[in-house]
DNA sequence: CGGTTCTTTGACGAGATTCAATGCCGGTGG
DNA sequence: CCACCGGCATTGAATCTCGTCAAAGAACCG
């Protein structure tokens, strides 16, 4: 048990902050939000297409992905989340499930009741200003999806999505560029681009053979980020952190 | 001048009242918004990337796309807008806008001084709650568009464009489903789901010689919906919007 | 260690793009 | 009113990227 431990909404607040000024008065009611932890393994489902949900999903720890499967067929995964994201919080409006939210890796997360969510929006304006934003944030990296998956080839596209997870996981203090350990195999990266694993795997092949990544057993690392950036053509102000 | 034109706002409000309840003193605040209206033709750029936005753009009448161009070449639009819809709502987060914004039919639109949806939403908090709901909605339709074009075939990927967007002008209330006119181009087809306008073409011929488009002269209407919505396993839930 | 999951390799096939031309519709001006 | 012009749609053939099939090898887990 370390300090993060006993502050769930450490990472969470943290995020909020970034994106818009909230006072002491706002941090302490996110505080005392009320919510449960559980530990869950990979794979694991914490939400399912068609479910009423009563409760939000707050990532602590590990990271999850949101996704649909087309008639039983392929796996779209439309978005990754990293810990002090809010797994659901369209859930604002109340409706079933339209996706699976699923971890990659083993993950803990918080359990919020609704209304916590609520009375703190209402109470709070700065912090409902804060998570409208982070919901703007997200809604821009969706449109960045689809002109990565609906244009750009193979190689810049799997480039973009590397480009785009160092990225977010170092503005949120998660690791450095040199330390960043990619959670996702070569399957979960081909459901994230619209490309088969087979075809990720010759273009991580590829990309590994001029030196821009490498690998270490399973564990892949970036080499070359300024290589991999050119690539994927990436430009990170979409994702609004200051590098 | 029809009674539409004396209140640009009357789709806006119809829309909000669809996603959350507004009182009185909303909607006329809503109407009492300072505002300039202006008609451009087709193919008009309301906002080019990296302009910096000191006005919000509501959709009077037409349609309009916003897009991104990859290092000159192709083009990928992200989403298409309805009379109603406000263009560029995320430039609540003030920053450069990281995509065009472009007229697909002739238009007018009203300009709203940014200051002015901002006190809107800091004094009428449901207009807010609104306002952030339609940012929701808009974030649901761009994750089906992820798995639109990252999971689907060309033929399904056109059908459930043409679905999606028959789907919510009906619901605006702009047209019934055979009454429909579809505004855009193959080439603006081509553009929202990742494929050559050629290819457009060659699925939209297929999709006539079935029965489930017919042409007149240029103008494109669905003869069978039921074809239609199968050939795209459409389903509408995302949208949010009762059928 | 043994089994499972993830990664890798090679050959082949399909769907989409590209290239090259032609045809059609609709608007404009003589 | 008709002829021309420009944008949009259409067609066919060649090419290429990515997907599919089949199988084996490497890494991790207990």
């Amino acid at each position: 048990m370390n300090s993060k431990d006993v502050d769930p909404f450490g990472r969470l607040i943290r995020k909020l902050e970034r994106l818009s000024r909230l006072d002491d008065a706002d941090r302490d009611a996110i505080r005392r939000l009320p919510c449960r932890t559980r530990s869950v393994p990979a794979q694991a489902y914490l939400l399912r297409e068609r479910d009423i949900p009563t409760e939000y999903i707050l990532l602590i720890e590990g990271y999850a992905c949101r996704s649909t499967m087309l008639d039983d067929g392929p796996r779209q995964i439309v978005s990754f989340h990293l810990p002090g994201d809010i797994l659901d919080l369209q859930n604002l409006m109340p409706h079933a499930a339209d996706q699976d939210l699923q971890t990659i890796t083993p993950a803990t997360v918080a359990l919020i009741p609704n209304e916590g969510i609520h009375a703190l929006i209402r109470e709070h304006p700065l912090v409902g200003r804060a998570l409208w934003f982070d919901c703007l944030v997200d809604a821009a990296i969706l449109r960045e999806w689809v002109l990565n998956v609906g244009r750009r080839d193979a190689r810049a596209r799997i480039a973009h999505l590397l480009c785009e997870f160092v990225t977010r996981v170092e503005a949120a203090g998660l690791a450095t560029l040199e330390s960043i350990h990619l959670p996702m195999t070569q399957e979960v990266i081909g459901d994230a681009t619209g490309l088969t694993p087979l075809h990720v795997n010759r273009m991580m092949s590829a990309m590994r053979a001029v030196g821009i990544l490498i690998r270490n057993g399973r564990d892949v690392r970036i080499a070359d980020w300024a290589g991999l950036r050119a690539a994927a053509g990436f430009d990170p102000a979409y994702l609004r952190q200051a590098a």
